[in-house]
DNA sequence: TTATCAATGATAATGGCTATCATTCTGATG
DNA sequence: CATCAGAATGATAGCCATTATCATTGATAA
């Protein structure tokens, strides 16, 4: 079904070597680096297709995209708006209540957005 | 200190008037249709000083920005990924959840952004 | 081998938003 | 009331992430 040539394979291998959420100008950056010439538009319609195929997954933060593993868990993020460090966190107690906010509101959930901003400790212990 | 002019007046009118959550370009046509002439620039800069200071609030959708009335009381929204209808709502477990979360990732919250996607009833009773 | 169809790359285009800059407005002061 | 400074405005160019276009290349099936 999906067609995984090479380039798709090596934007697969990098976002998954790590725990980095790629945005994808610097996805592009890091693969040219590493001697890959591959077009931004490939980039951007790679990633696309590994989205489509479960291969990856993204979320949206303020005006970009940012790529990263595809994780059995789902999870959010939190961000610190100083230094841009994203962490993850599972709680499973904000789904169940999502799930009742929708039923209440008589919608069908398909899925959520959520993205804590903060300064993050280390940050703080700067100052 | 704040300037309200004219057509912040204008603009903040229009937008306390209903619980709509407006996109910039959709508030301009809005203002056009009812007579006035102000430039899409001048509602852009209009809408970004009045939420500086307080008048009314936003938040991200997907690529781009809405404004409502600055209500009280926090919330989040609900949307329909179907017909665009867009619910408010107000879960104190969630909030009480996140500053757990960031305490526990040692962030100092600063705030947060959740939307809630789903298909809701009225497009649901549709098919 | 050939036909087919997707992937690719270069680049133009899109769309939301911001910057620029000349002009106009406002309101504080004399 | 006249003047002046700083802010607001409008027209429009620019920015930037992303997508569309289109000619070319590559892979797979017959």
């Amino acid at each position: 079904m999906i067609k995984l040539t090479q380039h798709r394979q090596v934007i697969l291998n990098l976002i998954n070597e790590s725990n980095h959420h790629w945005e994808a100008e610097e996805l592009a950056r890091a693969l040219a680096e590493r001697g890959y010439r591959i077009g931004i538009a490939t980039v951007y319609r790679g990633l696309a297709a590994l989205e489509a195929h479960g291969l990856i997954s993204s979320f949206q933060l303020a005006d970009r995209k940012r790529y990263e593993r595809a994780s059995k868990a789902h999870h959010d993020h939190l961000i610190c708006t100083r230094c841009g460090r994203i962490e993850e966190f599972v709680n499973e107690d904000i789904e169940r209540e999502q799930d009742l906010v929708a039923a209440q509101k008589g919608f069908s959930i398909t899925g959520h957005q959520l993205v804590i901003f903060g300064i993050c400790n280390r940050c703080i212990d700067k100052n």
